[in-house]
DNA sequence: CGAAACGTTGACCGTTTTCAATTACAGTGG
DNA sequence: CCACTGTAATTGAAAACGGTCAACGTTTCG
């Protein structure tokens, strides 16, 4: 679903810096002045805020082609801890250099809008999904969402683990799931493709 | 949590068009031609996307200040319907002004860009939350987000039952997690206050 | 080749959803 | 002013469902 963010590309090359990150380092703390924002490329990069009392917030998990602490553009400082959970790579955006491209350039504005705009879309959607309480059926959701084609296909190039904890169930429920819709007709899996069979002519053929 | 968006300030007001909405009437279809970006002040308006199979798709339910279809901006048509559920109140943002407001004033850009990263942190903070299985734990994750002062309160300005759509969990389940948390004293409920419970100093005292 | 990650399935248990019923209340119209 | 109606708040009981733990085959990759 997440493509790379065309954005990058308003900044000079040459101003941005890749940073590595090993599992649990910090890009930054809570309360640090704001220097950049980040993109993604590969690993994953954790949110993390502290309350006052002691406890912490997981904000969210960014993984690879994500964008990280955008709203930090307009704060002096983070307002949470960003922390690698596994080896990760990410691009920094010098903020000033950003907001100079942004306020010089109005189509440059205008493309990072567009952008926002497009991750806001997906990110309701993938909220209301959350909604559906049946395992199955929110797979199926899912799935059609990104049907593509007649017959509809959709393409699953990663690991189930990975889609699972994107829809929100446990791995273990997604192959239960996924079983059962095929068993049901519903669905047809194929090496790396799933098939959606449609509502109608479902019955129990041979 | 959801402020009425400040950009709405960018069109000349009457440039802005106010518009009624019955239970099930549409506010646009799916492949008409843009006109316009919305904020909705009243009500609930459902976004649904219709299949090539003939089925839909919830893709969002828009509330009261929340902004509506603003990805529709750089589409020729809506890929989706707008329907509102109950009766609705919206006000209707001409793309043509908008766009034109955006190009011309470089800050109006960035006012509309910070708009949106902010409601792109809050809306991962909520995505966030439903991955906390346990419905005790996720209500109180949700008043820790926003607990304020000393000890931390939260003003609870809405019936439980519209934020028990947006934890998501039935209100049944809401009711019997405050009280349970009540129980344990990790929260005290006052009217319209709840008052959070460090976890500190928590035995089973009188 | 061996370790690690992925894929898959079974059984059991705990929680939440569902369905139902009851109380409290605010607003409405007679 | 008071029945009357609809929404919100609660609580109970039973059923369904997904989480968790466990075990195992398979694939991947250094």
């Amino acid at each position: 679903m997440p493509e790379s963010p065309s954005w990058i590309t308003l900044v000079e090359p040459t101003k941005l810096a890749r940073r590595q990150l090993q599992p649990g380092e910090a890009l930054f703390r809570q309360g640090d002045a704001v220097t950049a924002v980040y993109v993604v490329q590969t690993g994953r990069v954790r949110l993390v805020r502290h309350l006052a009392d002691g406890s912490t917030l997981a904000l969210h998990a960014a993984r690879a082609a994500e964008t990280l602490a955008e709203a930090a553009l307009f704060a002096d400082a983070y307002h949470c801890d960003a922390v690698a959970e596994v080896p990760s790579e990410v691009t920094a955006v010098p903020k000033p250099d950003l907001l100079t491209a942004l306020a010089a350039h109005p189509e440059a504005a205008l493309a990072i809008t567009r952008e926002l705009a497009a991750r806001l879309r997906d990110l309701r959607a993938q909220l209301e999904l959350r909604n559906v309480r049946s395992a199955p059926e929110r797979i199926l959701c899912w799935l059609r969402m990104r049907a593509d084609g007649i017959p509809p296909l959709v393409r699953i190039d990663r690991p189930w683990t990975e889609i699972a904890a994107e829809i929100g169930l446990t791995h273990e429920a997604i192959y239960r799931a996924l079983a059962r819709l095929e068993r049901e007709g519903r669905i047809r899996r194929g090496d790396g493709v799933i098939r959606l069979c449609s509502a109608r002519r479902r019955g129990r053929s041979v």
